[in-house]
DNA sequence: TAGGTACGAAAAGAGGA
DNA sequence: CCTCTTTTCGTAC
């Protein structure tokens, strides 16, 4: 069998021997024509088929069982010996590929195997000799659907049985990719689960399913009107012990209250409720690494089967290691989890709730807390109390925790934004989140399209040390009306315009440094500032990026902020995708193409500016922050017109000089942002930070670079302290110096004069020593890693966190400081911990002096009145300024 | 199973006087 | 007691 063969194999697999129980008897009528939504796509090793489950437009669930497609590798040519006598063992049929090899230049052969056994241990021995292969570590499941090029809606035509787990089952499926209708019918259900702390046994399980249609934020029917979306919910209890077990009986059935006599009659029962539900996701707050495998474990325990799936194997719980994150496996089904989806969602946009529990999210989300007050060990006991006494409530309760799941989700739109993401990419509901995963699903979809295989996975951790942004010198001082410019998109429209892409830099005819020689006869490529070359030839990415810009455009214009949103988020992921070897597309080169042009424009722009007379006085990345010259007399229009002429002028010389120089037509973009009546840059805090000098001369203080404050000129003609980087945007800051460096930088922008400024501190340092503040003391900083395991140091945050008896234990802490350090300000439950007296001396070297000093020092006044007398002693530099220490 | 780099501040810890 | 380095966190983009 094995040996070269001429027969080319057709992509269907068609002419292999199907394998597995080909014979079975099939059951099932005329083919029939089916249009849905594929949720989970995965391989069955022992029946030798794919099965591919989710939800039809009609409502209907489906699972269609593929046992015609076999799974197959591709090698290259050149290796081939090595490939036949490592693979002797194994029976496939090999055929020349008819795909191209990623950089074009090898021919590559294909390996179809009968078995998907065959295929998982061919991988195995291909990696072990380390040949390399396109795809051999990629799954078949995920192979298939890239070959299919499907992303998730699909057209499917086959025969169609009842199934028992699933609405339809669809024999000898053919499947087409089609668009998605406007709203999936999806199903979603969310789980809780309350548990015994001392066995981990499972006392109540809640299930309460949504539409998700009524998962969107912007229906105002259902989530805005604070309805639990969906509404209809089952809550089993097991019956305490020593409870009145008919007395329970009951009042079983009502309200969706059922009491179990044991905990494996309530695991199977919810399996029955999951299985009647047929939800298409299951999520639940921090359902992976808690309630799913709570759930695998006590099955596994009480011999129930785990079967949260739409198939009667059992659903899977792979735990989390190192950086590994947990993985939950329920056949034919996504298993999400709600809190690491809010988490995600925080962090971009707008800030988010001080922790993620979910008491703290519904808070912050819906404006309510849960039903149960309490927190840590008092919730603890409080549930146990609960249990004991009114079972029936304890439900209720467990019940609520799943249906406030469900309303976080709608309420912040991140089900929405999550379902369109995943459609976009064509990653499951599950990865929609991950980089990694829906670039490399587009953008292997795109290679298939054009016929080409995948490259080889990079050599583990061979892909880092790219340059990133470019920060321009701050300038330190305070400015009057400056405009903020700053380049739309910028990564995106540089690899749009510079065809900066994976395909194109393997297709450039210069392959990295070893060759770098050959650069002057790469005609017709683009070379990169960092030396990179791409081919002319549109690549996958700027073909991406202009159709995601069109469709992000069409989007606003419709009125969909969401689908806008995922077409943003989803271009702004691709440079740092390209930055890692996590990413099988990652390459140092690339990420420092994009990177390189940025830095070039960056200067470009800041140099033009200059040359126009303007003073440039900070930039990062993608901004320029200029002096206009304008009087404090000009109004927010005033800055409008001509902002908006100097960035076209620069936008129109841009064009002109990249076309000059590449060839190429400019997408770039520097935009008018926004301007402030006044503009702080503080003096970096460093010690010596202002007896730096070259040998061009001395040199004043640097300024601090992502850390300054702005006045807003708003379009009312009011103001607004805007703040980057510094103490007030802090989180590790305590509420006294973010409050203070506000009111302090609105002072001095509002022109106030340097009395009233000593004076709000003076204020401020008494009121310190009074008590006064007592309430803004509090510091919050999180811990990375438990607090045993930090060995070189103890941060006072560790620290606090020991002295709280925290173990395997990572968070947030909080914390005060006192005249023996750092001690925690409050246990579990929030109940305030006694400490020692609180370290005036501290807030007031630590909190209030260095905001004062940096906003002080900008302004050119003198504040070292407050710091004689005081255990700080005084230096001062050639320049006069003033340099304090603490002691 | 996993997006990136640049930057600053504070405190602890190391080493020297 | 001082200076210098390392560790840690949080942020900008």
């Amino acid at each position: 069998m094995n040996g070269f063969s001429a027969l080319p194999v057709n992509s269907d697999g068609g002419e292999l021997p199907p394998g597995g129980e080909s014979s079975r008897e099939r059951p099932g009528g005329d083919r029939e024509n089916f249009r849905g939504y594929i949720v989970h796509c995965y391989a069955d090793p022992g029946r030798n088929r794919l099965y591919c489950a989710g939800r039809l437009d009609d409502g209907r669930s489906f699972a269609a069982v593929e046992e015609a497609w076999r799974p197959s590798i591709h090698v290259f040519e050149e290796d081939r010996k090595r490939v036949l006598s490592s693979l002797a063992s194994l029976r496939f049929r090999e055929s020349r590929s008819d795909l191209e090899s990623f950089t074009g230049r090898e021919r590559l052969l294909r390996l179809d195997f009968f078995r998907y056994g065959d295929r998982l241990r061919a991988a195995d021995l291909l990696e072990a000799a380390g040949i390399p292969s396109p795809d051999a570590d990629i799954k078949p499941a995920v192979l298939f659907l890239s070959e299919k090029k499907i992303l998730g809606p699909v057209l499917i035509e086959g025969r169609a049985g009842a199934g028992r787990r699933a609405g339809v089952v669809i024999l000898e499926p053919r499947f087409t990719p089609c668009d998605a209708p406007a709203v999936l019918p999806l199903i979603i259900a969310s789980v809780d689960i309350e548990t015994d702390t001392r066995d981990n046994s499972i006392r109540a399980i809640a299930v309460v399913c949504a539409r998700g249609a009524d998962m969107d934020s912007g229906d105002p029917g259902t989530a805005g009107s604070g309805e639990a979306p969906g509404g209809s919910g089952v809550v089993r209890v097991r019956i305490p012990h020593g409870a009145e077990a008919s007395d329970a009986e009951a009042s079983g059935g009502e309200g969706g209250l059922f009491f179990h006599e044991d905990e494996a009659s309530l695991l199977a029962a919810f399996f029955e409720d999951i299985r009647r539900m047929d939800p298409d996701i299951l999520t639940g707050w921090n359902f992976l690494d808690f309630d799913f495998r709570i759930m695998a474990e006590r099955c596994g325990k009480l011999g129930v089967p785990f079967r949260p799936g739409r198939s009667s194997d059992e659903g899977k719980f792979f735990p989390g290691s190192g950086r590994r994150s947990a993985a939950a496996i329920a056949p034919g089904r996504q298993v999400i989890d709600a809190l690491r989806i809010v988490r995600s969602g925080f962090q971009g946009s707008s800030r988010g709730p001080g922790d993620f529990t979910l008491e703290a999210v519904s808070r912050a989300v819906l404006g309510e807390g849960k039903s149960v007050a309490s927190s840590g060990k008092n919730k603890i006991a409080d549930l146990d109390r609960l249990y004991a006494e009114d079972p029936r409530l304890f439900g209720g309760y467990c019940l609520r925790d799943a249906e406030l799941v469900l309303r976080i989700l709608a309420k912040t739109g991140l089900f929405t934004l999550t379902v369109k993401r995943a459609l976009l990419t064509g990653a499951g509901i599950d990865k929609a989140w991950t980089s990694v995963v829906s670039f490399e699903r587009i953008y292997g979809i795109e290679l298939a399209r054009r016929n080409t295989a995948p490259p080889p996975p990079p050599v583990a951790d061979s892909v880092s040390g790219a340059a990133g942004g470019t920060v321009l010198d701050p300038l330190p001082g305070l400015f009057g009306n400056v405009a903020v410019f700053d380049f739309r998109s910028l990564y995106p429209t540089i690899i749009r315009t510079f065809n900066i892409d994976p395909l194109a830099r393997a297709r450039s005819g210069v392959q990295g440094q070893d060759n770098a020689g050959l650069n002057a006869r790469a005609e017709g490529a683009i070379t990169a500032p960092n030396g990179a070359s791409f081919s002319r030839s549109p690549g996958v990415l700027p073909s991406l990026i202009a159709g995601y810009f069109s469709a992000r455009r069409r989007a606003m214009d419709e009125g969909d902020e969401t689908a806008a949103r995922v077409y943003k988020i989803l271009m702004n992921s691709f440079y740092g995708v390209m930055g890692t070897s996590a990413c099988r597309y990652g390459r140092t080169d690339l990420a420092g193409a994009i990177t390189s042009f940025a830095r070039k424009w960056l200067y470009f722009s800041r140099d033009w500016f200059a040359e126009k007379g303007f003073n440039v006085l900070y930039g990062d990345t993608d901004s320029l922050f200029v002096e206009t010259g304008f009087g404090d007399d000009a109004a927010s229009g005033d800055f409008l017109v001509p902002c908006e002429k100097l960035a076209g002028e620069l936008n129109a010389f841009l064009s002109e000089t990249i076309w000059k120089e590449y060839r190429l037509e400019s997408f770039m973009e520097l935009r008018f942002e926004k301007a402030y009546r006044r503009f702080l840059i503080p003096p970096l805090r460093a010690p010596h930070a202002g007896a730096a000098s070259s040998p061009g001369g001395y040199e004043g203080p640097r300024g601090r670079a992502k850390g300054y404050g702005g006045y807003l000129i708003n379009a009312d003609g009011s103001y607004t302290v805007e703040v980057k980087g510094m103490e007030a945007v802090r989180s590790d800051a305590t509420p006294l110096a973010r409050r203070l460096q506000v009111e302090l930088l609105e002072l001095v922008f509002s022109g106030a004069d340097e009395d009233a400024f000593k004076k709000k501190i003076r204020g401020c340092l008494e009121d310190l020593r009074a008590g006064k503040l007592d309430g803004e003391l509090v510091y919050r900083k999180r811990l990375s890693r438990p607090p045993e395991s930090y060995t070189s140091s103890t941060p006072p945050q560790v620290k606090a966190a020991r002295a709280l008896g925290w173990k395997g234990r990572r968070g947030a802490v909080e914390f005060v400081w006192t005249r023996t350090g750092a001690e925690p300000y409050a246990d579990e439950n929030r109940v305030l911990l006694p400490h020692s007296p609180l370290d005036y001396d501290h807030y007031a070297g630590s909190q209030v002096l260095p905001v004062a000093l940096s906003i002080a020092s900008a302004v050119h006044w003198d504040i070292s009145v407050f710091f004689e007398g005081k255990s700080g002693r005084r230096h001062t530099h050639e320049d006069g300024q003033a340099e304090f220490d603490f002691g």
